[in-house]
DNA sequence: ACAAAAGTGTTCACACTACACCCATGG
DNA sequence: CCATGGGTGTAGTGTGAACACTTTTGT
């Protein structure tokens, strides 16, 4: 029998980094959070934001904690995307990197953050070329948050609670990056009955105004209770 | 201007895993390779089979080389799941682990292969309790396979070429643990053309014989270039 | 008054479900 | 001849897609 020493010594150590794929709503499109690479090889590069994972980190934490560190928001609704360990994929190292999406409320997003880490959102439709094989993870990234988007209530993470159905067709078609009929969206969203219709209208992106409403998480397991799914 | 030196150094480094989660079909269940863990702690407990990723190589190249090692077969359908990185999931040591789920032809597998390593074939309706979380990752691995398998014609990699429809569906029935119409299970079969059958019949297991089919890669294609899509 | 966005129903096609009987063969 | 598993069609239901006009209000 051996014991662990033997078998867990000699063996290849890796830096492991957490690198977050964030996704913001602005202007009905979806956009990243990019920063320009700090260091050498491919400095001043477009690149994801990431962080070493620490000694008595997990790999969720390290992926908050970068988050934190970039947004100042706690919270922030969070998915492992892959792993990614290609030999060469870091052209300053050896790193095995762990990707993670985030959605996070853009409103309540600093912008002088922006200016500290040389930030950007960039929408996605114009997405940069980025480092080593960031452009895979965001690819990665894109089509699992699809994925999840149409299965669970993960969207309404990109709000600050409430939220106007234009608003919400809106951010749905700049993830799916198609459009949506109105009619159609509203008779599914009204047959799953998992909102509340507030009695406010945001008023500044109309004339008229559209109804705020909230997600009702009492309503979404009744609904799942109820066995019928929908797919938005 | 920092340097790559100073960014990369006195970072913390890591072991890291490649799991496999083989799923193999039989006696028309779903079953797991298990083997003992060969090493404390917990000497001799049900475990995924499992090895460090070495200096030089790719999560993929690890989780083939232990495919490989344990099953003797070359160009196995495999997929990356999750990873893991719990501070404490390996009671050995700080481990994070890439976990890999894989399909393999449990005909062609050699027995003698099994009785070496301590491995057995374990019907996912009865997995005991594995090491550190490797149940959690049987359950992811169960999870994305349920989800590749209705979307993609992987499932044929059960199989070493040729097949029976009932075969097909037990199969089917195995991976969802729910029973499937026959004759709808055929009909959206047939609907999408992708199989072509043989003139050939499997009579091992029934009097009358079932006919062989192939799954035919021109035909899957011409599938997805119609537009049409079903899921199994 | 008009421009601009919010809001609202119906019809049609098609995929999914449920369901029962005959066929071929080995023993 | 009978037991065992292989093979086949139809009708109903419900979700997804297409489609146009009225309402509200600020300018």
């Amino acid at each position: 029998m051996l014991i662990s020493e033997q078998y867990y010594l000699n063996k290849s150590k890796f830096l492991v980094a957490a690198d977050c794929i964030v996704f913001g709503f602005k202007d009905k499109e979806l956009h990243i959070l990019l920063t320009r690479r700090p260091v050498q090889p491919q400095y001043g590069e477009w690149s994801l934001m990431g962080g070493f994972v620490g000694e008595n980190e997990s790999l969720e934490t390290a992926a908050k904690k970068v988050l934190f560190e970039y947004t100042q928001q706690r919270g922030i609704y969070m998915e492992q995307v892959n792993a990614y360990g290609e030999v060469d994929r870091d052209t300053g190292g050896r790193v095995i990197s762990v990707a993670f999406y985030a959605l996070v409320r853009l409103e309540e997003f600093d912008t002088s953050l922006a200016q500290k880490f040389d930030a950007r959102w960039i929408n996605i439709k114009d997405l940069p070329q980025l480092v080593f094989d960031h452009n895979k993870m965001v690819e990665d990234a894109l089509t699992l948050l699809r994925f999840k988007v149409s299965m669970q209530p993960i969207i309404f993470n990109f709000f600050d609670g409430k939220f106007t159905l234009p608003a919400l067709q809106d951010l749905y078609e700049a993830i799916y990056q198609r459009p949506i009929d109105k009619r159609n969206f509203r008779k599914k969203l009204a047959s799953m009955d998992i909102l509340d219709k507030l009695h406010i209208k945001e008023t500044f992106s109309s004339k008229r105004g559209a109804f705020y409403y909230i997600f009702n998480e009492e309503k979404y397991k009744a609904y799942l209770a109820s066995g019928k799914y929908y797919s938005l």
